[in-house]
DNA sequence: CATAAAAAAGATAAAAACATCTTTTAATCT
DNA sequence: AGATTAAAAGATGTTTTTATCTTTTTTATG
């Protein structure tokens, strides 16, 4: 299968705008109350969470009363902030066919090709900040289910 | 890591290129000559060129003289072709997020942002033929190594 | 301070992707 | 026909990704 996003990041995504929608400083949110909406086990939608943490991506606090939210710090936070702790930033600015040696200058033989939609894609991903995704989101247009 | 093709189908895709450079019906590859080329090993490359040789996306012979070999028919399959045989075809059109329920009229959150690099990304892969990726390629602009 | 709650961390397991090796089949050449 | 060549097919192994389970640490509260 070929997709432009790893399974994890599309589970981290989903998992932060669940969190862009219903937390905030005051109210956090359990990984038991959010699994089942990100449709992934709460065992591994936990482990996600926490690597987003340690990034400081989203924030959390243990113990009582504890859990995962959106600081107003973290809405400023970029999809690709998401990716790149959850896939690693390897793969990002690399050539579609893997070729080490290609670049603006040296292009490979689809470099020119697809060389707009890679960008593109990564100036989604780079530009769209966590507040932007629930922006627009109102009982209108519902996002449910994720 | 995130990345738009597999590894195998970006080895397919650096395979078929050398095929579309080196070979005809005439003039038949050996796996042996070209897996370096296409930096993958010989088994694994071999692996591969069957499928796409199973599935008419290129031509080969058994036995002596035998070999992989782009016929003229070949030339007209597209990239798409390949990352279908190779990938599976159901990813293509999904939802990057991975949510079934998303489409045009029922949009996810980030549907609107990333439809125009999806879109054009997939268009390249079924517009472009495998005669398309070598009809620039003179001395002038190798396109060694892959 | 003891207890409970929840994330953090670590160990383990399952599945998928990637890769290699061996045997079989088909084609050509002498 | 027999020998040789090369792809096809199948069996097996490794690595990476995905997923689960257990233990530890931190925090709040009675």
């Amino acid at each position: 299968m070929s997709s432009m996003l790893s399974k994890s990041s599309k589970y981290a995504i989903k998992a932060v705008i669940y969190l862009a929608l219903h937390s905030d400083k005051e109210r956090k949110i359990l990984v038991r109350d959010m699994y089942e909406a990100v449709r992934v086990s709460e065992s591994y939608l936990a482990k996600l969470l926490q690597d987003l943490s340690r990034h400081g991506i989203i924030s959390s606090t243990k113990g009582r009363n504890g859990g995962f939210y959106l600081s107003e710090e973290n809405t400023q936070r970029t999809l690709m902030d998401i990716v790149r702790v959850i896939d690693g930033d390897e793969g990002i600015n690399a050539c579609v066919l893997g070729i080490s040696s290609c670049d603006a200058e040296h292009p490979c033989v689809i470099h020119h090709l697809v060389a707009p939609s890679k960008l593109g894609f990564n100036h989604v991903l780079n530009t769209t900040t966590l507040g932007d995704l629930v922006a627009g989101i109102s009982d209108e247009h519902p996002v449910f289910p994720l």
